[in-house]
DNA sequence: TATAAAACCGAGTGCGTAGGTAGGAATTAA
DNA sequence: TTAATTCCTACCTACGCACTCGGTTTTATA
């Protein structure tokens, strides 16, 4: 039931944006560098990120990406589904796909999976962005070059 | 973020054994029969459950397993925390082992990971076999020879 | 006491996915 | 024009899941 490195980096580098990316576009590999992550792995699941319309990109020297939206419009479940796909514990209960199965309605640990889905997803959709940023700064509120996130 | 078939079949097998189970002991075939599990593979998750306390077996001639204490006193989080190991969304959030992470007083992260692991806990440690019996019994009131778990 | 039914055990296998690397093409500010 | 940067496709390797195989040991019962 572990979350991939996908899930965590990309949480990472989208944190990473909401702090640093106040005034124009920052480039992949200082984040890469800050966030200790391998920049042409990250360079894929950024790509995920902007096809699925959470960052924008700008190519070209002095290139880099930007949040799509606001921090406080941007949640940690947004993040984290479109880069793991859905939170769901087993298949039978992925969101939009409840009805494949054809033992559902005879099912008794179905709820079980429906309940542990839901209670996943309201948590990392209770946790925007800016939380997090808020949570930073506060921690950070001397050392403001330290960027363990 | 899926659970394996280890933790799913586990489920299936111990709630088989709930039902079936009243009066004596049931041989391991004719679970992995019902349930449509490969019986060498259930062999190998019955086996972590028995030495984790849940299951009792015997040997010989009309040996087999049964459950160790009563199904109300059986958790679903029991039987999945045994077969799948800590059901925490990261390694940093494992139970016991919180502390090992250096950076752990810093990290903003860290306390999403935290709700996550208590939350999907929490659901599974509300439910025991015994629920799940009763609501076995309830949809197959009247095709009592159904097996779908 | 022989037999068959069952649990117990350890090793091996195929496959998919995670977590990267490698190398280059396209774009754009300076 | 150059250098910085994103974008893209392909490839690689290690690991764990989900089994399979071939036995050994134990025990009720005929």
């Amino acid at each position: 039931m572990r979350l991939s490195t996908k899930g965590r980096y990309g949480l990472k580098a989208m944190l990473d944006l909401a702090v640093n990316g106040q005034n124009g576009h920052i480039a992949l590999n200082s984040i890469a560098e800050r966030q200790n992550i391998s920049e042409h792995y990250l360079e894929q699941l950024i790509a995920v990120l902007r096809k699925a319309g959470l960052v924008e990109s700008m190519r070209g020297a002095q290139g880099g990406y930007i949040l799509a939206r606001s921090p406080k419009d941007i949640t940690v479940g947004d993040i984290l589904r479109t880069l793991e796909g859905s939170l769901a514990p087993v298949d039978c209960v992925v969101e939009n796909k409840e009805h494949e199965c054809s033992q559902a309605d005879y099912c008794v640990t179905k709820p079980i999976w429906l309940k542990v889905r839901d209670s996943i997803n309201k948590v990392v959709d209770s946790i925007t962005l800016q939380d997090l940023v808020d949570d930073y700064k506060e921690v950070y509120a001397q050392a403001t070059d330290m960027y363990y996130i």
